[in-house]
DNA sequence: ACATATAGTGTCATTAGGACACTATATAAA
DNA sequence: TTTATATAGTGTCCTAATGACACTATATGT
């Protein structure tokens, strides 16, 4: 006789499955100071105890409904960063990685504007913005470092061919506040007018004024990401 | 007094934790008379029985020391198809996709040459190709047609930058024919001229030999893949 | 032989982008 | 006030990639 799904589902248990570890990591990026600056909290538990690590953590069947949510809600409760350009990275998954035995991490990484969480960071002592170099040096807990590393290549691609790192500034910037941020994730120099060029053709930003000589040398126009603007893509490669 | 680490792994228990269900599936095309084909397989369980779907499964534990062994078995075991360059495409998890509460799928892509697993497929009912085109159409099991669509555009993507679909053909194949792949993955025909000139500037094929002529016309140059080319990327798109 | 079908090449024009000199506009110092 | 210097921004040439498309090459079939 046939068994039907309702009946399936009926008798069904979970619990006869006893499925791996289920977490979800991000690697923030944000440019600072001629920086990029990487999100760290530190393990307040077992194992891996004392250690920094990438945010994340278990998700949680009541209260996510998605690995989206699942994301978001760790994001906020230990970092108070939010992350709306948030984007899905690599899920990593084996029997080594924690002590606590199969574990599985879906990783999401953004880049995000350091203004829009510096209150909430520079007031709780477990999580803070760390120099991306130094933070290679570190010990992580877990596989974050390989994971970083990783998140860091892929933000490198992304600026080899599009504009996103605009994410990482302010919300009005210059040119060659851009460049710079540009310049230093794909690690090496832009040619001005070729960046220029490509601002100009991707059409995604708009003139908010000159900026208020603060230094030397003549003042730079400040722009904004055009409304509406999510996410762009340039056709060729910037140097490579 | 401080848990040490040790202690605390003893009395872990990670039954209090009902962690989602943990699945691993596969994206796996080839291309075979001009047409685009997926592979499927029949599920003979609920939920969903009796529905056709993405080969995949539940990764195991025991058998599985991490996700990529877990989709090569899982692949290996349904399907016969055996795909060295697997790639990782995307995860997705909610508690919707699966009636049995929340599930999580990390989804491997990958393009095969249809002659490596013939045999296999033909030997059994519950496996099959299906034209792309065809399989769109299908009432796939749970988020299958979406997460297959997500694995056809990606493919779209690779095919306008890089050499991939090569792996798509028999070991030994000619221009016209590998061209003719790219033209149905990108959806438009390709200057004949500017794919062969990428085809000798990326230097990864040699030839071996004139194809006899089994039909009207010049015969063409068989070519196979250099020894040790893996994977490879050109710089610029092709058309765009 | 000649029509036709398919494979493969030659070549020109367009375009993206690197190189780099040039102009523009500010501050600081003489 | 002039001049030095620093930074912003533009003009212009050269090269490389590639789209467009006509051309040559080599097979089959009548």
């Amino acid at each position: 006789m046939q068994e039907t799904e309702a009946e399936f589902l009926k008798k069904y248990d979970r619990r006869e499955y006893l499925a791996p570890l289920m977490t979800v990591d991000a690697a923030i990026f944000t440019f600072h100071g001629g920086k990029l600056l990487v999100l760290l909290t530190e393990r307040c538990e077992h194992p891996e105890k004392g250690k920094w690590a990438l945010p994340g953590g278990f998700v949680d069947e009541e209260k996510d409904a998605s690995l989206e949510e699942a994301i978001q809600r760790k994001l906020q409760e230990k970092t108070g960063v939010k992350a709306p350009y948030i984007e899905q990275l690599i899920s990593v998954g084996n029997n080594q990685r924690d002590a606590r035995g199969w574990s599985v991490t879906v990783v999401y990484t953004a880049l995000v504007a350091l203004q829009s969480c510096q209150s909430f960071v520079d007031n709780v002592s477990d999580v803070r913005w760390e120099m991306y170099e130094e933070a290679l040096k570190m010990d992580l807990a877990f596989d974050h470092i390989e994971i970083m590393k990783a998140a860091r290549e892929r933000l490198k691609q992304k600026a080899l061919y599009s504009m996103v790192p605009a994410y990482a500034l302010p919300e009005e910037f210059t040119l060659p506040e851009l460049q710079h941020c540009l310049e230093v994730l794909i690690d090496k120099p832009i040619q001005k007018k070729s960046f220029r060029r490509r601002v100009e053709q991707a059409d995604l930003m708009e003139e908010v004024g000159l900026r208020s000589a603060d230094k030397k040398g003549r003042p730079s126009m400040a722009y904004r990401l055009k409304e509406g603007v999510k996410d762009f893509t340039f056709i060729r490669n910037l140097d490579a």
